[in-house]
DNA sequence: AGTAGTCTTCTACGACACGTAGAAAAACCG
DNA sequence: CGGTTTTTCTACGTGTCGTAGAAGACTACT
């Protein structure tokens, strides 16, 4: 689907951080790094055209009513990206071998998440 | 990483689909479907073109001293989706809370499938 | 209400990826 | 060698994305 451009991107990245609608010119902000290291100011337009686009893709929605706009994404990064993931599985013919490649790359620790998840899902079988 | 366009990604299916190195005329014939319904036959040229740029993206290679080249797969399809899944996973700050929701959408099946495929690589912790 | 400042929309342009393919060069076969 | 097949070179059109100015809409203060 609708994949993410580079800004489109770290934009996401600082939405899905915040835990509350960001105005334009706070993401402007957000994007010179924190250390104010960052030579790039971008102009805020820049940001509202990408925001925009952003909406059009249905990653994020925006109150129209509070006057500067606020701009929550629309679901969180974790939801996301195991969609994206989801979407990717679903591009395969053979489920079963690809999963096996899958969990043939998972380090130990997630292995065991994934068990422990796995079995919170649905108990194993007796 | 380099994503593919929708001939790009229809090539790689018929080269992942074939078990031993096609041609370019080969890959174009399999483009109109077996049934011969497609309508649209490309030109060879814009065969090598695609197949060019999966070569230089590290997708295929191609026998250069066989006279048709013959052009093969780098990689299975499923390790190839694989790959992307843990790519996509790479992309996300909470591991867990993605892998949660990613096993929190697979079918019952699937989550079987799963258990198996941890059970079988490291035996599950007494 | 008028004016200044802020925010949003409209429009646009350059860069890049990709589908598409012709023209030219190279290799092969008889 | 000459014709045919195959490959390379080059190029154009379209779509997406980063980027932002100009103009319009809204807010607020006096």
């Amino acid at each position: 689907m609708g994949s993410l451009g580079v800004l489109e991107r770290l934009l996401m990245d600082i939405l899905w951080s915040a835990n509350r609608p960001l105005t334009a010119n706070e993401l402007r902000d957000a994007l010179l790094d924190p250390a104010g290291t960052g030579a790039k100011p971008l102009a805020t337009t820049t940001v509202l055209t990408v925001l925009s686009r952003l909406e059009g893709k249905g990653f994020v929605t925006r109150d129209r009513d509070s006057r500067p706009h606020g701009y929550t994404a629309v679901s969180s990064r974790a939801q996301h990206t195991a969609e994206l993931m989801h979407e990717v599985l679903g591009t395969t013919t053979d489920r079963t071998a690809t999963l096996a490649r899958f969990i043939g790359n998972v380090s130990p620790q997630e292995a065991q998440t994934l068990r422990a998840l796995l079995e919170s899902i649905g108990p194993s079988p007796e």
